[in-house]
RNA sequence: GGGCCGGUGGUCUAGCGGCAUGACGUCGCCCUUACGCGGCGAAGGUCGCAGGUUCGAAUCCUGCCCGGCCCA
């Protein structure tokens, strides 16, 4: 829509249509539709079945996206996983990392065990969910004995500390002091700090790497020594003694009943937590330190949000969305990933001197598959070097996709003329990162912000108002619907169903409405096609009253497609051609269409006004609707599409709308008198036409049989 | 705990300072020559709650309640 939009309001327009075809999402879906693991089946393979996964999501996809009518360029689809792309992805990075902006580091990191691989930030997902908070007795080594509440039992072989906030009255006396750990027995110190809050639990909480971010934060605060509890395969390490090889459940419910055996537990409650998970196995994440290549952000921020100024937003409430990420943002971006359906991170390390060697930028490499296309070492002159097995996060490609497609670095000239983007359309839930990455990569390539608009969608809900999501299983399947109801119907109930911006529940029978519109808008133009197309005619003032109103619609329509939100164009259109166009207009002016009781002229008239209307009617719906209205467009008005006209322009006066109400309430009245007195529609009755209504008094009599 | 968005007839939705918009559904009537996938009409609302500003508030302000999303 916005493609058709936007050519109808005269520019050029290129739509370039890409798959992104990387990252974790691929490989779950892969090991599930083809009953593998990605631990089992050797790398090459592993991407091959990937592959083919793709392609058949791909041809669905594509499908999809034609049936639909999206008016792109599919002579030429970009796929993020071809070579091409890689290439532009790694040639990126090794841009960043020569201007220094890349780091490798060892810190604690969001971990999903199930994935296996680091995730971002902007990869976890919050959920509610219930746990045990188990109260535990720790002995203080100066006498007497607390009660430390956790969550995290199986941790206790990496806690360092307890802290207790300082106002808490029950521990006055313990600050500063020595409690043991139970079954390790280790010293640790007491800490009066106030992120303890005595309300939960016992008051008293233990500092464990890693627990949670807050622990994080305390270790690197009080300078704790970290102990590595939880290993990259989910089950614990050697320091959780004889735990250790269990999974963190097991040990969990483990180191609770041997607690319990030892007296040392004082009670168990059920809570509901906040869980942090990994958005794409929806299993809970570990913090885990490891180390990984990191991609500067932080040190971007305010110019980033400076950019975000310059840009628009459509709605312009959802920059906010924006922003609340952008400050809640801490560390940098990790990068790296230990999955294989990725862009490979170009670098081979020298196996005399460890020294990571850079490839030239522009060709597509596999280090974990080839040799590097160097002899020596830059630092030592080694000669054997060892490839990086890692990808990247899927969203290093994805973020440079309005890089991509305007060939940067390949055609200067295009590049020129295309960068920045005009606009980027994207679901608000994926701000923080699509938009929110595009931005920083682009900026940190370019000096740049990607694109000057962009356009924020809210979430599909379900019948009942839930967001739809592939793992709750309640997403809807849009072939059959478009199969029942036609692409047209689905995109105009898509564009009228909420305002742009805002979640839109997915109903079948509200599809199923805008259907009907779409037969109403056939009818109406049946009716029309039954008369001549004038070259010009003399409006009277009937239908310049319903050209008055016709320019109203046109320009309160064209305010939303400058905006971008078909929303407002929709549902006038609809008002307008359902509820004044064909209920007052077409009958108003019916018999003297017909020519009973007119001159020619006259008749003439309310011909050109038909189709005048009609005219505008498709024109403007035809960025929304574009199957019909350009059949409808080819059988009266022209030999070429729809497509290649303009939109129309507000010429009438406007003035006439203001008998609009008058009128619509005058026929009312005259229908529903009938009704009460029993009378058909075509009966002749005897009333009045009001004074301001005397300029439409022959069709109104004509319309009415009025005595 | 903080932020954002929303709360309008049975359901959904517009309006965001001046008689409450439209759709779906419900009910009744109607072969009116474009359309019964239709036409006309009707019933149905203390516009989340409580205050305040104003000649006037669904609309602005304050507080609260509920729902959703995001963040800590």
């Amino acid at each position: 829509m916005i493609a058709r939009a936007a050519r109808m309001m005269g520019y050029s327009v290129y739509f370039p249509i890409g798959i992104d075809r990387n990252g974790l999402p691929v490989e779950i879906y892969t090991e599930k539709r083809m009953g593998v693991s990605i631990r089992e089946v050797p790398r090459e393979e592993f991407l091959k079945l990937c592959s083919e996964a793709l392609d058949e999501l791909e041809g669905e996809m594509l499908y999809i996206m034609k049936r639909l009518g999206l008016s792109g360029d599919f002579e030429h689809v970009y796929r993020t996983d071809s070579p091409e792309y890689r290439a532009l992805t790694q040639a990126t990075f090794i841009e960043l990392w020569k201007r220094g902006l890349i780091y490798e580091a060892n810190r604690p990191n969001n971990y999903c065990p199930v994935c296996g691989t680091t995730i971002a930030d902007a990869e976890v997902v919050y959920e509610e969910l219930p746990t045990d908070l188990v109260y535990m007795r720790f002995k203080v080594k100066e006498g007497g004995e607390m009660v430390v509440a956790s969550t995290r039992p199986e941790l206790l072989c990496a806690c360092q500390a307890v802290i207790v906030n300082p106002k808490d009255e029950r521990y006055l006396n313990f600050h500063g002091k020595t409690a043991l750990v139970p079954i390790y027995g280790r010293e640790v110190k007491i800490i009066p700090h106030p992120s303890a809050d005595p309300s939960f639990g016992s008051g008293a909480v233990m500092v464990c790497s890693y627990g949670d971010y807050e622990d994080v934060r305390l270790f690197r605060e009080l300078g704790l020594k970290e102990i590595v509890a939880i290993g990259t395969d989910g089950r614990m390490k050697e320091s959780a003694g004889k735990y250790a090889g269990m999974t963190v459940e097991e040990a969990r419910r483990r180191i609770v009943e041997d607690l319990k055996e030892m007296g040392l537990v004082v009670k168990i409650e059920r809570i509901v937590h906040r869980v942090p998970t990994c958005e794409r196995s929806k299993n809970p994440i570990e913090i885990i330190p490891m180390k990984e290549f990191y991609l500067k952000q932080l040190d971007f921020l305010d110019e980033l949000k400076r950019m975000a100024d310059e840009m628009e937003f459509h709605p312009k409430g959802h920059k906010a969305i924006l922003l609340n990420w952008m400050d809640s943002l801490t560390t940098d971006w990790p990068i790296s990933r230990r999955r294989y359906y990725g862009t490979e991170i170009p670098i081979w390390y020298c196996k005399r001197c460890g020294a990571p060697n850079l490839p030239e930028p522009g060709n597509y490499y596999r280090p974990w598959l080839e040799g590097p296309p160097f002899e020596r070492c830059w630092r030592c002159g080694g000669t054997e070097f060892v490839g990086e097995t890692r990808t990247f996060d899927t969203w290093m490609d994805s973020s440079i996709s309005s890089l991509f497609i305007s060939k940067y670095k390949k055609d200067e000239e295009f590049f020129s003329k295309c960068y920045p983007a005009t606009i980027r359309p994207q679901g608000k839930d994926i701000v923080r990162t699509w938009l929110y990455y595009s931005m920083l990569r682009c900026y940190q390539l370019t000096g740049e912000k990607p694109f000057r608009h962009v356009w924020i969608t809210g979430y599909g809900l379900d019948e009942r108002g839930r967001k739809m999501s592939k793992s709750k299983g309640n997403v809807l399947d849009p072939k059959p619907i478009i199969e029942r109801y036609g692409a047209d119907a689905f995109r105009l109930w898509s564009a009228s169903e909420a305002t742009l911006g805002s979640d839109f529940r997915v109903s079948e029978r509200r599809i199923d409405s805008a259907r009907k519109f779409l037969t109403k808008l056939w009818n109406i133009s049946r009716f029309v096609s039954s008369f001549p197309i004038p070259e010009g005619a003399e409006p009277l003032e009937s239908d310049r009253w319903i050209l008055a109103e016709l320019s109203n619609l046109i320009n309160e329509s064209l305010d939303g497609y400058r905006d971008f939100n078909f929303f407002i164009p929709a549902n006038r259109v609809r008002e307008f051609t359902w509820n004044l166009f064909a209920s007052h207009y077409i009958e108003l002016v019916k018999a003297r269409a017909y020519g009973s009781g007119f001159d020619g002229r006259e008749q003439e008239a309310a011909w050109y006004t038909l189709h005048e209307v009609l005219r505008s009617i498709l024109l403007l719906l035809a960025p929304i609707t574009p199957f019909i209205t350009d059949a409808i467009w080819r059988e009266l008005y022209s030999t070429s599409s729809i497509h290649l006209e303009r939109f129309p322009k507000p010429v009438w006066s406007t003035k006439l709308s203001e008998l609009t109400p008058k009128l619509v309430e005058f026929n009312s009245m005259v229908w529903e008198e009938k009704k009460r007195r029993g009378l058909s529609l075509k009966d002749r009755i005897e009333l009045e036409v009001p004074e301001e209504l005397k300029p439409f008094e022959r069709d109104l009599v004509a319309m009415h049989n009025l005595a």
